[in-house]
DNA sequence: TTGTATGCGTTATCAC
DNA sequence: GTGATAACGCATACAA
């Protein structure tokens, strides 16, 4: 027996129910738009709503019908630039079609990165979208979503190993190819590199890449000059006064990001080293950075929009027809473009 | 009757309970380690838990408590320097404590910001943090919040009227005051200005600070050199160009944000004026381009990562502690910093 | 320390 | 076109 309460602040479509002399299935189909409805009873219904304040409460709809509407996504830092945008077009889109993302940060830790996959599980999202953090190279953490039927797509830092999961990355490869070649073209013949860690796919394709652009034109990577590690502008000063602690130097340089490529374009002013005449720099993302130094800095465009679009269809596409993830390791590359600016 | 059904994947704490001839009771106690289960017991379950491949259901436990440790967040945009940064601090602190975040992005629009609130507020979040659109003059799609005593924060971008909800933004009287001090005491007599519009508390009290600046130096703020208006490079290009079209030039210019600050010092070089000579500038955020572009720019740094931990700290004492929810109009002021670089 | 019973708000199924 | 009912999975009050 329903007790009186005063103080009962929240509606239900019980309520409603109630006060219409209704039962609360006609209110709930009411609100749903469900077309064995009469129009009279449904305008009569949603008034009510309104005028008691109803509001509708996503738990427990979501609880019977066991999906939340809700994307869960995981990508190591929404600061770097490919990532803010690349999740606002996704969110743009997944809005559109009435889900909800939660973004969550890895802060490219593997055990943060962990976490929220398990607390993204049981906060029973309707499918995950994921950019690995840097060194993550197991990823049983993400089982689960699999086994369960849960849609699971991967973009940019993907696994490096087979995986059953969907992939939609850029071209690194080419990227570090196209890099790789200009630089060559452009007359350098005595290259430095500066990577990010091979655990992670994009550097791992990049270096592949870039390394046979370098050996088709039988130009030799020097050991000395070549770094792998997490690809911040101190690490990046520090790879730089080594590079050219000796009379050696080098003429052209591929610094995997565009933070990196900065660092250097800075390295060489302060240097009073000249660009692009002395030595020619080639970064990686077009962040918005590298074209407002002096002198921009041409680099390696991923088209984080276009990326997004297609990890949006293919989402889309997923969470409407259950019948498709029967298949569930597809692959798709977003091509890549060179940006030319100043620096080479 | 339950049905015996062989593609049955999802356990549920009954299943547990059933395995080992405990109460359903008995298993969500010792799942979440209520002190009034034996040791025993406790490992028993979680042990079978594990073993089936259990998974939380945060649906049904939320329907269940009224509560979703969801925390709702409407932002502009994610891709603004400020916005990034705070929201990364503030999810951080708030994760510690078992805490989501579900950020949105208005893009600046109002229809999409009363979207999301609305969405937002049937989601059943535990509590709001929002930073205004651009032109948003108008809360009524917050009331809901505070009428279901849902906390709401406002931080950065707060309400312009009286609106009864938590305020905590950075001190933009005394920003713009800095800025216009700073501008004088350089040597600036002739002063354009560049501002947001001022249907935004950002702007509308920049620019009340600015305008105390100029009045007790008796310098008078000229009418063609004032803009209010979105801060995007275009717009700012174009302010420029009228502003620099006679013969009468300005010498200083206080830039409401680094975007258009960055586009003046690009128009500068564009047009051969010598800055700090001819022309100083001050932005204002410190976003990383101000430091990147040559010469780097002098702005007003606001300390995203202070303002997210009193957020999170206003935050969760609101959470835990019900009776503070009946004071909601607290108002708190985060310091600011002139950053002095080579544009002034 | 554990079990029993109940309800959170919604919606699908079946009946009329 | 509408109603009655059950069930989603969990967690609490109350009993034992």
């Amino acid at each position: 027996m329903r007790e009186h309460k005063p103080d009962k602040s929240e509606i239900s479509i019980v309520d409603i129910a109630e006060a219409l002399n209704v039962s609360a299935a006609t209110v709930s189909r009411a609100l749903n738009d469900n077309p064995r409805i009469s129009e009279a009873t449904r305008k009569r219904v949603k008034d009510k709503a309104e005028e008691l304040g109803y509001r509708h409460n996503s738990m427990a709809s979501s609880l019977r019908n066991k999906r939340s509407n809700i994307i869960g996504m995981i990508v190591p830092r929404i600061s770097m630039y490919f990532h803010a945008i690349f999740i606002t077009a996704l969110q743009n889109r997944l809005q559109e079609e009435g889900y909800s993302l939660m973004v969550c940060q890895s802060n490219d830790s593997e055990s943060i990165e962990q976490k929220l996959a398990a607390t993204l599980y049981s906060s029973r999202v309707d499918a995950l979208v994921v950019s690995l953090a840097l060194y993550t190279e197991d990823y049983k953490h993400f089982d689960g979503f699999t086994k369960q039927g849960i849609p699971l797509i991967f973009y940019d830092r993907v696994p490096t190993k087979t995986y059953a999961a969907h992939i939609i990355k850029g071209d690194d490869y080419r990227g570090g190819l196209l890099a790789g070649n200009h630089l060559i073209e452009t007359g350098c013949s005595k290259i430095a590199y500066i990577s990010g860690p091979l655990s992670c796919s994009i550097y791992k394709e990049r270096t592949e890449g870039f390394q046979h652009a370098l050996d088709k034109a039988k130009i030799k990577l020097e050991r000395k000059w070549c770094f792998y590690q997490e690809l911040t502008a101190e690490n990046a000063w520090n790879s730089l006064r080594q590079i050219f602690v000796g009379k050696e130097r080098p003429d052209g340089i591929f610094a995997s990001n565009d933070t990196t490529a900065l660092a250097a374009v800075e390295f060489a002013r302060e240097q009073g080293i000249k660009i692009p005449d002395e030595l020619k720099i080639v970064g990686y993302s077009n962040d918005p950075r590298a074209s407002i130094i002096s002198p921009p800095i041409t680099t390696i465009d991923q088209h984080p929009v276009e990326m997004a679009n297609r990890v949006a269809q293919k989402l889309l596409n997923l969470l409407k027809d259950k019948s498709l993830r029967a298949i569930n390791d597809t692959r798709e590359i977003v091509p890549v473009t060179l940006v030319r600016r100043m620096t080479t």
